[in-house]
RNA sequence: GGAAAGUUGGCCGAGUGGUUUAAGGCGGCAGUCUUGAAAACUGUUGAGGUGAAAGCCUCCGGGGGUUCGAAUCCCUCACUUUCCGCCA
């Protein structure tokens, strides 16, 4: 969300800037403020009918204690006049305030100055790529039907169970989505990043902290019962441990990292982009979350991207970097970088990891703030990035190593698969 | 699922209708004293809104109500704790 301070004070700029993202903010913006205006006048009229109220209400006090009943009696009806003058501004301004906020989230972040313009993701930019595509010839056959020879992936068995896009590991496949969360959780907290285990349900609060609520929510798998939500991923309730506090100068950095399931709706697609592994309804991913000083957010983005880039590396994968456009980043991002690997049977590039700068947008939402050095608040910035997702990851592996109908293991994952090769 | 008790500032905790800006303590910050520290003493202490500022207003779990006046009374919702039941 974004502050109504900045609306005021630079509405053309933000009207400039959303145009990156191909939003059309004028009719908004202007709306806002003149809201605003209304409400500050409200308010300001407000306080002062209140303030005549309280002063009455004492003074009746006094005259009641000194006996003195009539004169209290006549100085009661000028409160009551008061009374309805001020409930009247008072729903004035809330309405006001309430309308503010409905259109304020229906703005998006502002991009900042390093995003492309552009409408789709064929404007995003490649800012790196590493690692060989490897030439598998022929033969080479899509992880799902690895899967399924090699019997570590059972897709029909998930639909027995749950449905589409619930698939059950089995045997060694099991035992790389283990390998593959502990490989990852341990990269992480060797950077730094402090692993958390949070509840994979949260409340509407936290689902409105981070943004989901109220505009994705059908988006996300929903406990009726308790009005609880299934997390789509672990940057939802490991934000919201923020939400609600003002960290002190000295508490920085604060960097987090938690695996968890994750479970998405997502209808919609179909075809080979739903296939196999490519998109399910519950998946596990290792996420990585940074909360910064607004000064120091993008060298924490540009560590967060090499952190992720050397543990992509670590599996051999080959692999890009996007920058992404404008029209193509999320509505809550200032800026946007994807990673994305090669899987080499379907001859496509598959992403694995997304990797933002959410600026002090989430934070405004979630009242993250901090303490600067002459102790005023100020909100924070938040990031978070994935590293990594795992099924994706699994996809690259299996097409990319396939040899002989087998998977070759990568070096770096072996002391935690425990095996070299799945056969 | 049943029963009871709770929810007050960074933390603990008093406060059951009034002239109060929520007592007191702890912690934090500043100062005095000291070679320095501790102790002691003194002062200070949150968030939001509005305003150039002084100031004014809001906030005692959320929402609503009674009253000239509510942390305090009423209704309602949420959450927490304890006991019982069930249970990995």
């Amino acid at each position: 969300m974004l502050t109504l301070k900045l609306l005021r004070e630079q509405p053309d700029f933000v009207i400039r800037k959303l145009a990156v993202k191909n939003f059309d903010a004028k009719e908004i913006v202007e709306k806002i403020n003149l809201l605003d205006v209304e409400r500050r006048a409200c308010q300001t009229e407000l306080d002062a009918c209140l303030a005549e109220q309280k002063k009455l209400a004492a003074k009746i006090g006094g005259l009641m204690k000194e006996g003195k009943r009539e004169e209290a009696e006549a100085v009661k009806s000028q409160v009551a006049e008061l009374k309805s003058k001020s409930a009247e501004l008072d729903a004035k301004g809330q309405k006001a305030q309430e309308e503010t906020l409905s259109l304020l989230v229906l703005l998006p972040n502002l991009p900042c100055d390093a995003v492309p313009a552009g409408k789709t993701a064929e404007d995003n930019v490649v800012v790196k790529m590493g690692n060989e595509i490897p030439d598998l010839g022929p033969d080479a056959l899509p992880h799902w039907e690895l899967a399924k020879k090699l019997d570590i992936i059972d897709f029909d068995l998930g639909v027995k169970l749950t449905g589409a896009g619930f698939p059950v590991y089995k045997g060694k496949g099991a035992r790389l989505q283990r390998a593959l969360i502990n490989y990852f959780l341990d990269i992480n907290t060797k950077a730094g990043y402090l692993e958390v285990e949070p509840p994979v349900m949260v409340n509407e609060a936290s689902g409105f902290g981070t943004g989901q609520l109220p505009d994705k929510e059908g988006q996300m798998y929903h406990a009726n019962l308790d009005n609880f939500y299934l997390v789509p991923t672990a940057e939802v309730p490991v934000t919201n441990i923020y939400r609600d506090v003002i960290l002190g100068a000295n508490d920085f950095p604060v960097k987090m990292t938690a695996y968890t399931p994750c479970f998405r709706r997502e209808a919609g697609s179909y075809g080979k982009d739903v296939r196999g592994l490519n998109r399910l309804h519950q998946f596990d991913k290792v996420e990585i979350v940074r909360i910064e000083k607004p000064e120091n957010s993008y060298a924490a983005l540009d560590e967060m991207i090499a952190h992720v880039e050397g543990i992509v590396n670590s599996l051999g994968l080959p692999y890009r970097i996007l920058r992404l456009c404008g029209g193509d980043m999320s509505f809550t991002s200032a800026i946007t970088y994807d990673f994305e690997v090669y899987s080499a049977a379907q001859g496509r590039w598959l992403e694995i990891s997304s990797v933002s700068n959410f600026e002090s947008y989430q934070a405004n939402r979630l009242k993250l703030r901090y303490r600067t050095e002459d102790g005023k608040t100020e909100l924070a910035h938040t990031l978070n990035g994935s590293s990594l997702a795992l099924p994706r990851v699994v996809a690259a592996l299996l097409e990319n190593n396939q040899k002989d109908g087998k998977i070759i293991i990568p070096e770096a994952l072996r002391p935690y698969t425990g095996f070299d090769v799945i056969d």
